[in-house]
DNA sequence: CAATTCCTTTGACTAAAGTCAAAGAACTAT
DNA sequence: ATAGTTCTTTGACTTTAGTCAAAGGAATTG
């Protein structure tokens, strides 16, 4: 990793200090008005309806804390307790009308909030704000996620398949049969390799790397999750397949693709992949792709 | 105001949502690593040396909080309270060597977490998330500045002229002699305006007009603070100035300016004022332009 | 089916953050 | 010189946020 230089820390310390004073503080106090903070943002969370478990891991709050505040919620009559149906050990919890229209002025707020803050710029000017801000946003994901050699087994592994599986078998017109995917040896120990990437705890998108011939590897299954789109991680992930790839003494990486993935081939163009003709014969390939280290 | 679209909305709270919960909160936790998190900030907020009230005020925070707050960094050695030696009732803090020390450690840690955050990214992706941070806070303040009549004499608008004159003393060769600037009298009521651009409750810029003669205007004294330049806040104070004359039945606004404030000159060319001959004989004037309302 | 794990609740605390009002010393304006 | 204002300190609170451990019912696993 090259070293991150003094300016550019010293432009995202003055952002961040300057962001969370002028706007993350304001919108705290303007999201819990005539309630503690803590049960405001408790109320926001649940959203929809969640299970008091999944609120515990996604607020880091501690089950007796938690357990206490939803009892306060419901005891004003914002939220209703029950058990999940399928497993009584959980407890779910689900906004009241009463409860909705809390977030729903909540909303308002926030709202009203951000109104006033473009309100003081041109049309122009909030255009290049709003787009200055979507691609810090893009680039804080990306920097924060992170591209890891996984066994092709581990659970992590055959769970992004089945979600590229869905993903393609929803994009291909003659749909697309799971049997195609990769089996766990293939891409494991010496015939292979698989990489998940990781946004903050969760598999967001993966790559495999298989042993064709000597000298010769092929990629597969390179997959990004909807949400993580548009932020440049195939890219990464190709990177990080080609490193592995070089590191175990190829020289030449193929793959096929489908003529509905027009996003992926350009994608391969770009980073040094030609087109080539039929090195194999497969059921969901009509476009061929290779590229020399 | 031109409504604010529902989409600069959205794109300014989801980032909000992801800036302060990726990094607003885990920065404080870095902040106030062995110490409260109250004590820590107002550590950080003392920094050379501040009076109480000066914090009270900066920090929004009870007197008597903050009065015991800073008995407890005194006890830990940590600051020095003093009198201050002009007003005896002010108190004032300063760090101690220890708390000197104390603000290095924070702020080590403090460019470690952003160092990390910075660490995933290629050099060009650096570039263009700190870019994109400063656009957006450039955007954010201009955004935060109102810009408001006040009378010629209100004490804002002397102390704005004052930091004109000294600005431009230690620009201008022959220096500048504040005998020069308008008078109170010259731009109130009938005569003139006097327009100051206000950033959280801090004068940070200013602007005159002036009757010269029925029809006629003349702009005087168009001002940035040094710490507000770069914003395009002097677009904003000449379109106050603008709307002011307009409304006040003046086709015609004119202005000097002096060969060395090159930047002036180009902003009142790229705001359609055009460069004319000498409409009238002035120390510090060697340029004169003029627009049609 | 017994042991273990998971999830929530409850009791018993603690620390941090903040509020309010009274009081007193120091300055300012008239 | 006096009245009013400013600034800080202190006492007496409250609320919020959070921790830890014990316990019990519900699923899971060997």
């Amino acid at each position: 990793m090259n070293p991150v230089s003094a300016d550019h820390i010293t432009t995202l310390r003055r952002f961040n200090r300057y962001f969370t004073r002028r706007i993350g503080v304001l919108d705290d106090h303007y999201l819990g008005q005539d309630r503690p903070l803590g049960e405001a943002r408790l109320l926001f969370e649940i959203g929809d309806g969640a299970s008091l478990r999944e609120l515990r891991t996604r607020l880091g709050l501690d089950a007796g804390y938690l357990s206490r505040m939803a009892k306060a919620l419901e005891g004003q009559g914002l939220v209703r307790l029950s058990a999940h149906p399928a497993d009584n050990r959980l407890r779910m919890v689900e906004p009241t009308p009463a409860g909705r229209a809390e977030l729903t002025e909540q909303n308002r707020r926030a709202n009203a909030f951000a109104a006033g803050l473009l309100e003081g710029l041109t049309a122009e000017q909030r255009v290049e704000l709003t787009g200055a801000m979507a691609t810090a946003q893009r680039l804080l994901r990306l920097a924060a996620i992170t591209v890891t050699l996984v066994d092709g087994a581990a659970p992590d592994a055959r769970a992004c398949l089945d979600a590229y599986a869905a993903d393609i078998d929803a994009r291909f017109p003659e749909g697309f049969d799971k049997s195609d995917l990769v089996g766990p040896e293939e891409v494991s120990g010496a015939a292979g390799a698989f990489f998940v990437a990781y946004e903050e705890g969760r598999p967001v998108g993966c790559g495999a790397l298989r042993r064709l011939e000597p000298g010769v590897g092929e990629l597969r299954h390179v997959w990004v999750h909807r949400d993580a789109r548009r932020l440049g991680l195939a890219r990464r992930l190709l990177a990080a397949l080609e490193a592995e790839a070089t590191a175990r003494g190829l020289t030449l990486l193929r793959l096929d693709t489908h003529a509905t993935l027009t996003e992926a081939q350009a994608m391969y163009r770009a980073c040094g992949y030609t087109e080539i003709p039929a090195y194999v014969d497969h059921v969901y390939a009509d476009h061929w792709f290779e590229k020399r280290l």
